[in-house]
DNA sequence: AGAGATAGATAGCAACACTTTCTACTATCG
DNA sequence: CGATAGTAGAAAGTGTTGCTATCTATCTCT
């Protein structure tokens, strides 16, 4: 197909098209004379793919570029793969040398009986986010980061077993990179929504318990 | 004190700061002459929480006076309070007219017993991630949601029980806000640990099986 | 008195993700 | 055959964002 074609599937501009085959997020078009070239069905996947995430992940074109070439990596294996897209997702991010707050992490990766990886932009990561919390004042955070460690464990399980589910490990490939950019987002909509149900079913039993016997109607809600 | 001491105490540039005062991030100092003002530990509190927003939690400056915003709404219901400052947070995101999609995210809220609420950004947000997935192929991933969703109602328990710690309902509120923006950082960051171990266990669990009675040596995992 | 800081205003800057414009072709429809 | 529309590739332009830099007229401290 040519490039209007291809446009026109995805919905994504022409000039759009050329910049992400400019930036080498699109392999080149087969070129069947000097200005003019076709696309097949795997320059159509990976343009949803590249629009995906930047899309609904929200990563840049240089993060995309980075999780397609750990797809394309010929070193196969899908732990290390996990490791390079998270990699090239997560970013540089914030570093923080608080001395408090990587013990803190520390320990609390001990109490979980994992691996103490200090230099992972994960473990950083959370250093930053307990230095944080603690300039702010918010003491009792870090408890809080058993209870996300015994959920944080089930969803690796149901991840990892979606995986396998992929037949061929170029499809294991994909599933890695796009199943975690789009099952952050998704599970951070899930956690927006149960959240929400929550708090305006624990805001309505209060209401209740301050006027009984007014009748369960609903009530209304904020809209956002 | 005065800015340079705001400035020494929290690292960020007096320029900077002067930045945020002019985009109301922080209020203006008491001013003791045309050209002199004082600074409080308010001032120092507000602009540490900037801080943690814009580097912690990545929001645009834009979203950070959302959230600020909804700190200091006077209409002070906790539950409105959350869906304000989800909203300053997540901001307009990708809409997706998708109709299958939206039947798959309606559906699933059904399944959930939740309030089917199509407007909310997060069940906007659900919806375009389904959309993208279903565009790159990945058939079942709607069916991983039940799992999350498993996961983010104990999670939704543990926040709301957290927030309900504050001594004050100012304090509240600056829980929902801070602890929103710096718990989904910190959940990332605990996902992305507990995935990095696990997908380590089987990897190795699986060169076990492979060459059965070789010691149970750590093997090399991908340093990130 | 003199060095250095400060408020407030304006302008500048680098990165980012496109978008526009251009030239020199090519495909195709009537 | 010619008119029209589409194309590759290169270069320059655009709008936004989050700061930085520079400036002036003060003020503070010693």
């Amino acid at each position: 197909m040519r490039i209007a074609e291809l446009s026109r599937r995805t919905g994504v501009p022409v000039p759009t098209i050329k910049y992400y085959l400019r930036e080498g997020l699109l392999p080149a078009g087969e070129l069947t004379s000097p200005n003019q070239a076709r696309y097949g069905e795997t320059h159509l996947h990976r343009l949803r793919l590249v629009r995906a995430l930047v899309e609904v992940g929200g990563l840049s074109i240089a993060a995309v570029r980075g999780v397609l070439g750990a797809l394309e990596d010929p070193e196969r294996s899908l732990h290390r793969a996990m490791g390079t897209v998270e990699t090239a997702i997560v970013g540089a991010g914030a570093a923080s040398d608080d001395e408090v707050a990587h013990e803190q992490a520390r320990r609390f990766v001990d109490r979980q009986g994992w691996g103490y990886r200090p230099d992972s932009h994960a473990f950083r990561s959370l250093v930053a986010v307990l230095a944080s919390a603690r300039d702010i004042g918010l003491d009792s955070f870090p408890g809080q980061l058993d209870g996300y460690a015994r959920v944080c464990g089930k969803l690796a399980e149901q991840d990892l077993d979606y995986v396998m589910t992929a037949a061929t490990k170029d499809a294991a490939m994909e599933i890695v990179a796009v199943g975690t950019v789009l099952g952050d987002a998704a599970l951070a909509a899930v956690r927006r929504l149960a959240r929400r149900e929550l708090s305006a079913v624990r805001a309505r039993a209060e209401r209740e318990e301050a006027r009984p016997g007014e009748g369960g109607q609903d009530c209304a809600e904020p809209g956002d």
